[in-house]
DNA sequence: GCTATTCGGTGCGCTAGCGCACATACCAAC
DNA sequence: GTTGGTATGTGCGCTAGCGCACCGAATAGC
């Protein structure tokens, strides 16, 4: 990547007031964000907060069998570590790089500070909070009762929507971790998406052909979170609106 | 009952100091919840936040097609209608009552005023904001890859564990609306329970009699969101520790 | 170009939970 | 006590997803 991703790349950072941003600037630290990455695990100290600007982060809950499943997702439009202004330091949960780039981070005693005065910081953070808040809901809902093909569908336009392409780098292996379901079941699921010939698969690319088609096949919970992302967060919920 | 329970026997509520508390006190006004009440419902602006004393009220979430499901539940150790301090006046879910009592409830305007102080109230409500988290996060986890069995377990346990006797009364229609199944999956899971003698079901009322037998068999759901809520909130997570 | 490794795809028996329909037991009110 | 309504219990066929085992195909490294 030729050019640095800015920190305004980030909606939480892109929408504070310019003061606010002037003075946290000077602590914020570009980091490289690796496919795969585990950012933090469950239990651990968050030594910092980290504002994503070109890349995804599913938070990830990892049972004592080994049993996994994603929780949320976070890309440009969030931030991880909200345990840390929340008061509780650790959270039980784990944060793995869904998809490669950068990201912001900043650490725990600035960002405390600066939320503990009670400004825009503040109230961002906390909004961002209820949206992940009520993205978590959605999946717990979903999970009960939607089909595997309806949740593939809105993972993939969840991460659609955090990236700037269609393209996606991904194993069927690894979706299967997120979704906390079989392979197999990903083979399947995918295999009929793409007989519908909404995605293309290629050994770890998944590029999106019709995205409208999957949107139309997606369950209500894609729409949900959206919506209240949108109606939450600054900059449409920072999500970028594409043609297609 | 005889004497009205008091704002202290909420846990946040007793956790505040003295002066806070007096500070609030004017603007507590006690209410009663029934059994079966809406407190508030999906997109619903909040005109009042809740603080339960010897109520249980669940979040539900609802879908398009009427499906349903629990993503978490409060008692006297939370408080209800985050959304409100979170800055998003509305929530997507809804809740209902699901044992009933009173609570305590405080006004939009002041709860926004006294948590916008930054004091020992905001770092309250956050923790418990963090609480809730958990187990919203755990529950999505749980209706991923636990039986039911197990999952009645988790639900009784945590109803147990905001009610200070072994007595629920709920039927098993709507405790199949809140694990988001069907009333026979409950029936047959409730009859594994009580062939094991851990439970005495009785045309809605439920008896636990053997505590133990239940903690045995649940899932580590429960014990991961227990020890979180005992790690975050004051008060031992403010929920009974009862001998049996 | 060959080979090892990693992904993707397939088949199959199994089980939990679904949806539907219906039988029984309890409780309350008259 | 009878009656009606609500709650609980059962049976049955169906399907989605699980677990296991294995095959095929693409990529990367030599």
């Amino acid at each position: 990547m030729p050019a640095p991703p800015t920190p305004r790349q980030n909606h939480l950072l892109a929408a504070l007031p310019e003061a606010v941003y002037q003075r946290l600037l000077p602590s914020l630290e570009l980091v490289p964000m690796p496919l795969g990455e585990v950012i933090y695990t469950s239990g651990s100290e968050l030594p910092y907060v980290y504002f994503p600007t070109n890349c995804i982060v599913s938070l990830v809950y990892v049972m004592a069998n080994g049993a996994s499943a994603e929780i949320a997702v976070t890309g440009c439009e969030g931030l991880l570590g909200i345990a840390l202004f929340l008061g509780g330091q650790t959270a039980p949960n784990q944060a793995v790089v869904q998809s490669g780039g950068h990201a912001y981070r900043i650490g725990a005693k600035m960002i405390k500070h600066e939320f503990d005065r009670g400004g825009p910081l503040q109230h961002l953070l906390l909004l961002y909070t209820q949206a992940l808040i009520a993205q978590m809901a959605q999946t717990a809902v979903c999970n009960r009762h939607h089909s595997l093909d309806k949740q593939l569908c809105r993972w993939l336009l969840l991460s659609l929507d955090r990236l700037h392409s269609g393209e996606l780098t991904m194993t069927q292996e690894l979706i299967a971790n997120m979704l906390g379901v079989r392979r197999q079941g990903v083979v399947e699921a995918a295999g009929n998406l793409q007989k519908a010939g909404l995605i293309d698969y290629r050994r770890g690319h998944i590029s999106v052909l019709d995205r409208p088609g999957l949107e139309a096949r997606v369950c209500e919970c894609y729409a949900v979170v959206k919506r209240e992302y949108e109606r939450l967060l600054p900059g449409g919920g920072a999500l970028l609106e594409e043609g297609g």
